[in-house]
DNA sequence: TTTGAAATGAGTGAAGC
DNA sequence: GCTTCACTCATTTCAAA
């Protein structure tokens, strides 16, 4: 592992360990070591390297929403009165559970957020109860994501 | 566990369960097990049972991609010119490494994705010599995310 | 950075309530 | 659906190369 300008580079072991764990967090590292072909003790201290560079941050069991009954994806820009309110209305998104990332971006609008919700008449409720509510949104835009085709991390 | 209409409603000592494990997917299971009171061999049950229910899709290990360098995420709306391309599109989009989403969306555009890059010469490099490139792509437009603020999962 | 060995702790499956 | 028990396997630490 080098670490230049608080980049850090990893070498090819690495990346196999990450590999396998960023497609399975359980899997043994016995098991991984037996197909890098180290010692489970070897890995064991690359992964406390890595940790330690905050490369890994930490690990995650994924549940699949709509089998509790949440369906409706959707991406909706908010236009917010003044850039100042920014701050404040990031804090009452942070309330909202169903809403899952928070940008602030360039162009159109402030803030694009996207939210989970378990059908379309609950995503307009949100909308119209919550959203909608907070001070300093003026208008909003809404996208609703019919199909997801892709979704994974970086790769290494 | 219960299934109604395809949809899975789980108790408390589940939600307890996948809480700990969306939060660290390499927990122990007899931590958890001495957490929510009850033996280990059950909590191996349950998770059982979750995951033949198609409620765990999985666990993953997240990196930081800021450690590595790629720091610029944006999101990208693109106007295909027919509706037909969409597969064909997709297809394109799925071997460019740096789109982590892709939705099929309502609204303006065809198709939302987002990507994350090293930086907006990256970026623009993607976007100029791979996705305006893509059969069909008429017509971009980019949306920067300055800062991330929220980033989480469906809550339990 | 790697290894092997040793100790502790975790995962798994069966049987019984 | 939970428990205990017995077994196997994984994790963790450490000294040494």
């Amino acid at each position: 592992m080098k670490i230049t300008n608080n980049i850090v580079e990893i070498d090819g072991i690495d990346k196999e360990i990450l590999r396998n764990l960023m497609e399975d967090a359980r899997k043994p590292i016995l098991e991984i070591a037996r197909k890098v072909g180290i010692s489970g003790a070897a890995i064991h201290q690359r992964l406390r390297k890595l940790e330690a560079s905050g490369l890994i941050s930490g690990s995650k069991f994924i549940v699949n929403p709509k089998v509790l009954g949440y369906s409706t994806m959707a991406f909706i820009g908010i236009f917010l009165d003044k850039a100042m309110s920014n701050p404040k209305a990031v804090k009452e998104l942070q309330k909202i559970p169903e809403v899952l990332e928070c940008h602030y971006t360039t162009g159109n609008w402030s803030i694009l957020i996207k939210i989970l919700c378990k059908d379309n008449e609950h995503l307009m409720n949100v909308l119209n109860k919550k959203i909608q509510h907070i001070e300093g949104v003026s208008r909003t835009e809404t996208f609703i994501s019919l199909n997801q085709q892709i979704d994974r991390q970086i790769s290494i």
